[in-house]
DNA sequence: TGCGCGGGTATCGTATACGATTTCGGATAC
DNA sequence: GTATCCGAAATCGTATACGATACCCGCGCA
């Protein structure tokens, strides 16, 4: 028996059940509204249904889940309210953390974090045509960078715990709206010379928010092109 | 059958055994560190452990509890540090929040507020004695007059799910230092004030800010005053 | 043709049962 | 007297079983 699969073996199936699933959601394997069948899934993972029902409490008291009595579970369905609530949750939250972090990154953390804006600098005219994916996990990653140096590990739970649930439609956004992913870029280097001068943290918590902002606004005029701004803000 | 017992009995009891458990923490029935035991809960409740597990489950990742694997449950313990950091989340969105309520909060509420306000400033000088608990109980209610009226649900979500979390040493700090009571009933006028006159928003997001680590750095110097202040502030 | 109505099936909710793991106390050796 | 080991008791983890509920579909009736 490997390491590996002493470990495995070591978790409790619930756990596994849990992962399992949420790996799926993240994938977008099983996208929002999706029925999740508990003697299907368990089937699926070789357990019973047991382990399987405490995963998905799980995941419905984190919000990626939704739970109906006598009904069953589906992978939440965010309208467009709730995400838009959600995703200026995450934004300032996650200037508030950027804030915070700015004077505890390292000259190496930057030179990182520009080493992947750049990288999506260059994708942005490829030969083959904008790839909004992989423009996603590089933003991903650029983000993380910054906030993951926050002091504060508890804001850094609620920023990917929101991350997670806003999954699904966020990923999408530059594939509808590809002029923001131009505009994102610059906000990026921005933001990395205002860490780099050592502004004062005010500064660099507004133009977070301005740019998580900018991003939210951008779909919202792609998908109701006809209504005005309407963003209440800080 | 009445009406109530109608509805009891459609709840499932997974749903039951988890407002019942959580119904305790809150009331320092369970303190931190109690041990959760499935089958003594489950007879309690009359139930099964099954339902007991899943509600425990959903507690834990809500972080009222804690979960180790063939141990069994414990009401979370917040150490120093996670303690402080919670804190300060709930400092950062709950400013947000009441900045972002400012404008829309009715005359109403603010008069209500101020009831509220004075309420608390009566009772800081009893002729029995201060009572903490019921200082912390109106200085709640103060606290979710403001930030109930924001337009963001998911703020107010996240704000009572940090509170919840906060739930027992939240409650102590006016026992332990009753001056800073004094000094949050000043702290609160002036913050209706502010409301009152229509200031900026980002003035009350950071009075709100200054409110709460006040309090946090009252009980922190209380706890070590030995130490320098060390709020790694915004 | 359209609309209830009833029954069958899929799925959920929970109890019970039992093996697995940890914990704790006592016996034994030093 | 202290440390260590072993076994029993407590508790956890999960499978299985079965009643309860909701959903689907076809039938009868207007």
């Amino acid at each position: 028996m490997t390491e590996a699969e002493t470990k495995a073996a070591k978790q409790s199936k619930s756990q596994r059940a849990y992962q399992w699933i949420k790996e799926r959601i993240a994938n977008h394997q099983f996208t929002p509204g999706y029925r999740l069948v508990l003697g299907t899934i368990a089937a699926e993972l070789g357990m019973s249904v047991v382990p399987v029902r405490e995963a998905i409490r799980q995941l419905e008291a984190e919000g990626l889940v939704t739970f109906e009595r006598n009904v069953g579970a589906h992978v939440a369905m965010l309208d467009e309210d709730r995400y838009s609530a959600s995703m200026q949750a995450l934004s300032l939250i996650e200037a508030a953390a950027v804030a915070l972090a700015a004077p505890t990154l390292k000259p190496d953390d930057l030179r990182r974090a520009r080493e992947v804006n750049d990288h999506m600098r260059e994708i942005l005219d490829p030969p083959l045509g904008f790839d909004p994916h992989a423009f996603t996990v590089l933003n991903q990653k650029f983000h993380a960078i910054l906030y993951r140096a926050c002091p504060n590990r508890r804001l850094i739970e609620l920023i990917e715990a929101e991350w997670a649930r806003l999954g699904n439609m966020r990923d999408s956004i530059f594939a509808f709206v590809p002029d923001r992913a131009r505009e994102s870029v610059r906000e990026h280097d921005a933001l990395l010379d205002l860490i780099e001068r050592r502004a004062p943290a005010h500064e660099i918590e507004h133009a977070m928010r301005r740019h998580r902002a900018g991003t939210l606004q951008a779909l919202l005029s792609h998908t109701h092109p006809d209504q005005p701004v309407r963003l209440p803000d800080l």
